[in-house]
DNA sequence: CGTAGACCCTGCGCGC
DNA sequence: TGCGCGCAGGGTCTAC
């Protein structure tokens, strides 16, 4: 279901509703996902405030901090600090102490099938409802995902970057550092299919597999071209191709092919403006009016212009 | 080392 | 109507 945009829609949904309310209650139902929900780590949201809703590739963040006992807890944190006689600069343990005290962050990947929708607390329990998130305005934040590929997971806020799930995470396409020089740098001695090259999370985060044959399209690069075999200067193309196919993704809400949905249950439309992906058979749209073309690469459908992309 | 393929799991639409 | 098959937007692990 979701690649970045669909990400970034649901963040953009959920942010104005969830910032300042506070988890109650955390119910784990199913936990085979993935990885196994931990319940009593997830347990430990209860009593926070959401602070901030983030994205990094294609995880959501939720920040909390505020616990009720705040003063305790920060003392609890500082203490050893000061114990062991290390107490740096001011700076150093504040940092400390909000890091190990007030961050909490809810970690979530909705996989393919995950959904993360907004409820009245007390919607019956949805098939496949894996976790509920009970909130104090009455609300219930529900987790459903069908196949479990999906995760969630608690993990303090500021060693995010640390962490096994993100700390091999490539470069954030939207953000400032991507453009064609860093693209081609990260193809420098690789010889995969670009296809391939986009969906690497190493390489590039949040490009999937609708979105990469959506920007190879708009790039005019063949999906099975050897990025060795890439010209600098179609980099440029590319990364520009990338940016743009995922910007107008979000506008429009993200692509509903089966069942995203935003936070608030609204559907996306960007699959009409889809060129390629779903469209075997069918002329190609904004250029030559070719057949758009299916192959398979890495087990992934994927769709071209064969006349267009080179 | 980088790359290709299998695998995890359930649900849906299709052709027979 | 019912069944089997292929396919589905994710990441990870293994073998080459």
């Amino acid at each position: 279901m979701p690649e970045l945009p669909e990400v970034e829609v649901l963040r953009r949904s959920l942010e104005r509703p969830l910032v300042g309310d506070r988890f109650d209650a955390v119910q784990v139902h199913f936990p085979t996902l993935r990885e196994p929900l931990c319940g009593p780590a997830l347990r430990r949201l209860q009593g926070r405030t959401v602070r901030r809703l983030r994205r990094r590739a294609k995880y959501l963040l939720v920040d909390t901090g505020g616990e009720r006992l705040p003063h305790r807890d920060l003392a609890d944190a500082t203490d050893p600090i000061r114990v062991a006689g290390r107490a740096g600069p001011d700076v150093v343990g504040k940092d400390r102490g909000a890091a190990a005290s007030g961050g909490l962050t809810l970690v979530l990947h909705l996989g393919m099938s995950g959904r993360l929708t907004l409820v009245a607390g007390d919607a019956p329990l949805a098939a496949h409802e894996h976790v509920g998130f009970d909130l104090a305005s009455g609300r219930r934040l529900r987790f459903c995902d069908p196949r479990r590929f999906g995760l969630a997971f608690v993990a303090p806020t500021g060693d995010l970057d640390g962490d096994r799930h993100f700390r091999h995470l490539g470069v954030e396409p939207l953000g400032s550092d991507f453009d064609g020089a860093r693209l081609a740098a990260l193809a420098r001695g690789r010889r995969a299919p670009a296809k391939s090259f986009l969906m690497d999370a190493e390489t590039v985060v949040g490009v999937g597999n609708i979105y990469a044959s959506e920007a190879l399209y708009r790039a005019r690069i063949h999906p099975r071209r050897s990025v060795a075999r890439i010209a600098r200067r179609r980099f440029d193309v590319l990364a520009a191709a990338v940016r743009e196919v995922l910007r107008d993704a979000i506008e429009q809400g993200g692509t509903t092919l089966n069942d995203f949905a935003d936070g608030e249950g609204n559907s996306g439309y960007f699959q009409v403006s889809l060129d390629v992906y779903g469209r075997e058979g069918e002329p190609c749209p904004v250029r030559c009016g070719a057949r758009i073309r299916r192959i398979v690469i890495s087990n992934r459908s994927t769709y071209y212009c064969p006349r267009c992309q080179r």
